[in-house]
DNA sequence: GTCCGGAGTT
DNA sequence: AACTCAGGAC
């Protein structure tokens, strides 16, 4: 559900969700109409059927447990690199970062040059390849979200502001 | 590289 | 009215 949509409207519409499949059985065999209806406020009703298609197969295929190994998990549908790391990080406890959209930004203007996702992913792990990588990530996400806006950045809110390249050095207007 | 999509933000 | 959204499939 944040897929390319607002945290705050799909954790609204989530609760919902959860609350009519609190277990994954339910949603592997349930009517596909009726959950396209949750995803129908949120755009996006190709995430319905792949849903229902990944939660099937580990239920079917992996044991109902959610796989800890990055190959598997990309053979899921709907499971991207963003995902599968999400997962192997927060599911599995595994050294991985996961670099979505926000970090990305942030990361980028505070080196100073754009960044490919890759590249950010094992800067952050190699950065804190001494542990606290996953509060860091969610931080860096909710850095992204609040205060490091794509449109008009609050650096003189920001507790990065003093070694960012882009608080030392804005783009030209 | 392009498309998907309703909804919140500027 | 334009932009952006905790990306992924093709």
């Amino acid at each position: 559900m944040l897929i390319r949509t607002r945290s705050e409207v799909a954790e609204r519409v989530f609760l919902e969700f959860i609350r009519e499949y609190p277990e994954p059985e339910l949603l592997c065999s349930s009517d596909p109409e009726r959950v396209l209806d949750y995803f129908s406020k949120l755009g996006l009703p190709s995430r319905a059927k792949r849903l229902i298609q990944a939660v099937c197969a580990v239920l079917e295929e992996c044991g109902g447990e959610i796989p800890c190994d990055y190959r598997e998990l990309r053979r899921l549908s709907g499971v991207g690199d963003y995902i599968a790391r999400v997962l192997l990080s927060r599911v599995c406890g595994k050294h991985y970062s996961f670099v979505d959209s926000n970090v990305i930004r942030v990361l980028s203007r505070f080196a100073g040059v754009p960044l490919k996702a890759s590249e950010a992913a094992g800067i952050l792990e190699e950065a804190f390849a001494g542990g606290d990588l996953p509060p860091v990530n969610v931080a860096l996400i909710d850095l992204g979200s609040g205060v490091c806006g794509p449109r008009r950045p609050r650096c003189p809110e920001c507790p990065l502001r003093e070694e960012c390249s882009y608080f030392s050095s804005p783009p030209a207007p």
